[in-house]
DNA sequence: CTGAAAGCGCTTACAG
DNA sequence: CTGAAAGCGCTTACAG
């Protein structure tokens, strides 16, 4: 029989089961960018996950707009996906709720909404950024810039809050000067770096939030070499392609994004089957703090 | 009724529409890799192009397996897609013909395969090598080196033969121990680096076959600082984020990649519309060069 | 144990 | 123009 099957080629029309079982074998994931590194490893993580219980992915580009995420969120829901995963866009998430009405499963990652709970997969970037800061203060850094990101960005905020505690508990005050906010793109960290190294006495230790802002940021120091201060260090969010390739020694905070990706896929499948243990469980993963060329640095 | 079907939440079951109308409007994505820029890139030029047209984009990571690429379509085609994009993981395509028997349009990316044609979109690595080196020697480099992939990879064999001919067209004649061939990962780039550099006569000018291995050959330029010769210069196919990081003076071999996604998503349309003028279209599209901190580079 | 029938939620061709 | 019926290709509950 499985010759004959075989033999006619026949393939099952998954259509058809899926319409008399109830169940597309399909997941969708949501995210406000899609060509971005960190994106793409957490939705290797979820395609590797999902692909051991036979479950597949669509993928739909929010663009950054919580108007095109409900679309997705609308459109993932019509093609009956047994499960949602979404890196939410705005700060809101009002419109989310949709998913959870239609008995689907939600679940978030990287970021955290208002107005809205669901189970959720992410890290502790406040605590994360704490850690680490303190780290260098103790170490004998003193002298601390920020490179951060809007406010209005739910892992900004955390990674801000966590840097200005770390100062506030090591006694060390603040400059205003040397606090900067961008996009969170590369061009914002060639410039905020830029702003900081040409001021008449720039920070020695700079945090920067994210890692396209770090590539800007080590754009920048690769033009300037010689003109930046010799003891400068930089701590940054994210270890990736190109965390290890700066000439001055730096501290990494590394998320563990593969793991990310496999335990949101984790979360999903597991209410999927319909298993609503405390759900909404709020999981966040351990990260690592990784050096590069730190043997050398100055320890009081 | 709007307001009715609007306050009812109604939602189409497409699941049930796809069985009756013989069309999912999703098409299938298949690569190599999906944590890898290059590919994300293309992704999102395929989500953008197939979004406008109401269709979704399912998204399957073949693992540089040819087994699991083939897997990956028999998924898809029992998921009715309408279509399949693919990036090969291999060099042979004979599997690849189970679309077309589905009568399933496919369209290739980047990389051509043996023993199966169909539509295609691509660049023309052999001719932007070609070039790329050609306007170098003539402007006065004369110490080639060269950094590439394995044969089996059609790219890594495209772009080695542009870098051929046009040293031999130039009366350059190649060293063996300067050309160079790694697996097109980071690691592998930063070794060849390595080797190239402490070489007793290294070669002035290293022409880096993929993006991935020029991040290698960044990194390890980072770390030598002063220990390289101070007329180096980089050539390397591909220019994205990083592509501008390094100190040293280079050309970069841009691909259109947004366009890549587009132009492959826009085929498939047309395929899917019954549309099967002049198949099979292998497109392939202009590259740009791009160069940095070319400025005070010697012209003889 | 086997095989015919009903039904999943749509669309479409057709009868009224 | 409107509304009931058939059918897409499966699965599953049921009759034989």
């Amino acid at each position: 029989m499985l010759d004959a099957v075989s033999l006619l080629n026949y393939k099952v029309n998954t259509v058809a089961r899926s319409l008399k079982s109830k169940r597309t074998l399909s997941v969708g994931l949501i995210a406000p960018e899609i060509d971005n590194v960190f994106f793409m490893r957490v939705a290797r993580g979820v395609e590797d996950r999902l692909g051991e219980e036979g479950y597949s992915m669509i993928v739909v580009n929010a663009r950054e707009s919580e108007l095109r995420e409900e679309a997705a969120l609308e459109l993932l829901l019509e093609k009956q996906v047994d499960g949602i995963i979404a890196i939410p866009s705005g700060s809101r998430g009002d419109h989310l709720a949709l998913a959870l009405q239609a008995r689907v499963p939600l679940v978030l990652v990287d970021r955290l909404v208002e107005n809205f709970t669901t189970d959720a997969v992410l890290v502790d970037n406040r605590e994360a950024t704490y850690r680490a800061i303190t780290r260098l203060a103790t170490g004998g850094h003193r002298s601390f810039g920020f490179i951060g990101g809007q406010p209005h960005i739910f892992t900004a905020r955390e990674r801000y809050q966590g840097f200005i505690q770390a100062l506030r508990d090591q006694g060390i005050p603040p400059r205003e000067e040397h606090l900067l906010f961008g996009d969170f793109h590369i061009e914002s960290g060639y410039h905020l770096m830029k702003n900081l190294m040409e001021q008449p006495d720039p920070p020695r230790t700079v945090m920067i939030a994210n890692y396209f802002m770090h590539i800007g940021v080590i754009r920048y120091i690769s033009f300037q070499r010689g003109q930046i201060p010799p003891d400068l260090y930089l701590a940054a969010f994210d270890n990736m392609e190109f965390s290890a390739v700066s000439s001055v020694p730096s501290l990494s905070i590394a998320q563990p994004i593969d793991q990310i990706g496999r335990h949101a896929a984790e979360r999903v499948l597991q209410r999927i089957q319909g298993d609503n243990e405390n759900w909404p469980c709020i999981e966040r993963l351990p990260t690592k703090e990784i050096t590069y060329n730190d043997q050398h640095h100055h320890q009081p």
